[in-house]
Formats: structure tokens, sequence, C-alpha cells
DNA sequence: ATTTTTCTTGACAATATTTGTCAAATATAA
DNA sequence: TTATATTTGACAAATATTGTCAAGAAAAAT
């Protein structure tokens, strides 16, 4: 079970590259990319788009990896958390269904 | 499949009480309240609670409905909202085996 | 073992988002 | 119509996010 975090700096070592050389692709200070790397902080959706560009990551893995993380670390805390999962995959499928038919 | 808004306004309907009562309670301006129940306004977490209390619902159940109405509406637009919903119900079991274990 | 290079850390700044107020407009009901 | 309740939109304050910078620590090269 990876972070998208780990993802990246598996990645970037893998391909030989520098910290300052990835972050300057994303347009960010190196010291960002670093914290993003040890999930110290967050990246934007900008970001992922980048990573996945400079990396030769797949768009979307990433990104699920990327939103999963985020929505893992908003309720991991709380006791409902799966049940929360559960509610929101069933208004997801109602909402897509009723309102998104496009 | 009600949100949290129609869920509040339902009840505080039953009870009788007017937006400016509840809104006193939870110390926000009615107008903010008015949004909440439609949906136009998201509530704080600290809201949630002073609703719970004075609407007389359960406290867990309405705190479920209101992060699974923000994470649905966080990530319906995607295609792969589904996936990103499972993939964060992995990572959630993850770090609640692995990290949490209290 | 020293020098060079890379990465990490923490204080700070800019910007964006959230959360709220207020007053006027609209809708509902007496 | 008048009184009461709700909605709307412009704005303000507080908080969170996203970033810079420069100095310190760690790793690699000479």
């Amino acid at each position: 079970m990876e972070t998208v975090g780990q993802i990246i700096r598996a990645k970037r070592e893998d391909l030989g590259l520098l910290l300052r050389h990835v972050a300057s692709h994303l347009d960010i200070d190196q010291a960002i990319l670093s914290k993003i790397e040890r999930n110290e902080r967050k990246a934007s959706k900008e970001n992922i788009v980048k990573l996945a560009e400079i990396l030769k990551l797949d768009h979307e893995d990433l990104y699920i990896q990327f939103m999963s993380d985020k929505i893992a670390y908003e309720i991991v805390n709380e006791e409902c958390a799966s049940k929360v999962l559960k509610v929101a995959e069933e208004k997801v499928k109602y909402l897509k269904n009723n309102y998104l038919k496009s």
C-alpha cells in the first residue's frame, strides 16, 4: 500500500532525476517537492498533472492515488470511516445516474 | 438518497423550528443555515455537532451524511470516482491496521 | 576527510478558500 | 396588506493552502 509521495519518489529515483529538475518542471521550489514525496505536504492537482508527465506515470493512476490519499487522510481517524466511504459511493452512483447523464 | 441539507431542513420543519432559532443555537447568521439546507454552502464540523443536538438527530448518522456528501461532491465529476473510493477504502483499512492500533 | 552536491527543515509570504455578517429582496402566511 | 420567514448577493474576517527562501543536514564524489 503506497502513498502518492512514495510512488513519486520511487519513480523519480528510478529515472535518476533530481528534486530540482522535477520541481522546476512543476514550477515550484524543490523544498515543496521534497515535502510532497515525504507526505509532509499535499500536492496540488496541477502538480499531479505535471508529475505524471515528467515521471512518465499514467495520469489517471497517479490521480487516483492522489485523491484516495487525500480522502483516506480526511477520515482515517474516524470510527465510521468505512461507513462514510460506502455512503459516499452510493451518493456518487446516484448523482451520476440522475444528474450527470451527459 | 438525501443530502445532509435535506435532512436538516426536513427535521427542522418537523420540529417547527425557525431558521433564526436554529441558527442562533449554532451561533451563525440564519443566511448561512438557509444556504446549508439548500446545499449552497457546506456546514462546518462544529455546525454539524450543534445541529445534531438541537434537531435531536443521531450525531454519528448526521456526521456520516455530512462527510459522505463532502467526499461525493469532491469526486463526482471524475470518471474514476468509484475507483478512487475503493482505493481510499483499502488505504483506510491498511492505515487502521498498521498505524492506529490503539 | 574535505569539498561538492543533494535533500530537508522551518520561518515566512502570498493567495485561495472557507466561514461568516449584513441588509435588502423575495416569498409565505395572517 | 401587513407581518413574518426565507433567500440572495455583496462584502469581510479567519483559516488553510501553496509557495519562496536561506540555512542546516545528509550523501556522494574527489
